[in-house]
DNA sequence: CCAATATCAGCCTGACTGAAATGG
DNA sequence: CCCATTTCAGTCAGGCTGATATTG
């Protein structure tokens, strides 16, 4: 009766694991459901910048989506070679380029709209609607506390 | 006046992100933690686990902590090298190794426990005691259906 | 000369895959 | 012959650092 498969009470007990781990499935989750329709999450993250605030250099793109500018670099030449986004120099400051999001790009977003979507739902299956706010009430203020602070 | 610095409402808003955002800062937070004291985190399960059910093979010690056993030979090096576990040929079954905590291992446990403990208070700050039951609970419930249909 | 921009190279953790050698 | 165990090599996403060339 050596009961395996069980962590550590030690480790279960602390919020931060159990944070963790279930952000671990939640991240399995959205890289699968991004991954089927060819996508993922920095991708989502930079069409849906664009979306919201319209064409901006890298450098903009970078602070408002939270995506280091090396990285950025890699997702822009990613979604540039499916056609999601343009990128052309800027006219007025050749420092810069001008990133685009164009109708293709903003079909691809509907649709990395509806998996996310359908993520959250399989993610939070086992939860009631009102446990559910009470879950994002939480994460939230923690979030915003450490981002003042920071 | 275009304010910047601010993630799309369209990510803010899902759980999933709320979930992997509020976990990469506790996991810098743990990571760091740990560093302080010459750890990491894999280093903090295994010492757990083996505090917890005693000496076992590196299998048995994988499925446990939940490490994968590639994974499981660098961090059991560098424990080693540590002089806080050791590791030995089984003589009843040569396929494996036993490893074990050592008195040292057991006092850094110790000091990892205490660091932990700082932790979780530097994350949970900015909640009350009801709302840490709160999040711990309905975490603890997300995990436990998502291993269940697994 | 200094600041911002874009790019490239690399590191780190955590989770994972595949193959190989050894022994039961 | 099959299976379990250990080990090594490598992949991948996400979050980082540092250096460099260019331009303002």
């Amino acid at each position: 009766m050596t009961d395996d498969d069980t962590a550590p009470t030690r480790l279960t007990g602390l919020p931060s694991w159990l944070l963790t781990q279930t952000a671990a499935y939640a991240g399995r989750l959205v890289t699968d459901g991004l991954a089927s329709v060819d996508a993922r999450g920095y991708h989502f993250r930079v069409l849906a910048t664009l979306d919201e605030y319209g064409p901006a250099s890298q450098a903009a793109l970078g602070r408002r989506s939270g995506i280091h500018l090396s990285d950025l670099v890699a997702a822009i030449n990613e979604l540039a070679a499916r056609g999601l986004v343009e990128r052309a120099p800027d006219l007025d400051d050749r420092r810069r380029n001008v990133v685009t999001l164009t109708a293709t790009g903003r079909r691809q977003l509907a649709t990395l709209d509806e998996q996310l979507a359908t993520v959250q739902e399989q993610l939070l299956t086992p939860l009631s609607a009102a446990e559910r706010t009470q879950l994002t009430t939480l994460l939230a203020k923690l979030l915003a506390y450490h981002r003042m602070s920071s």
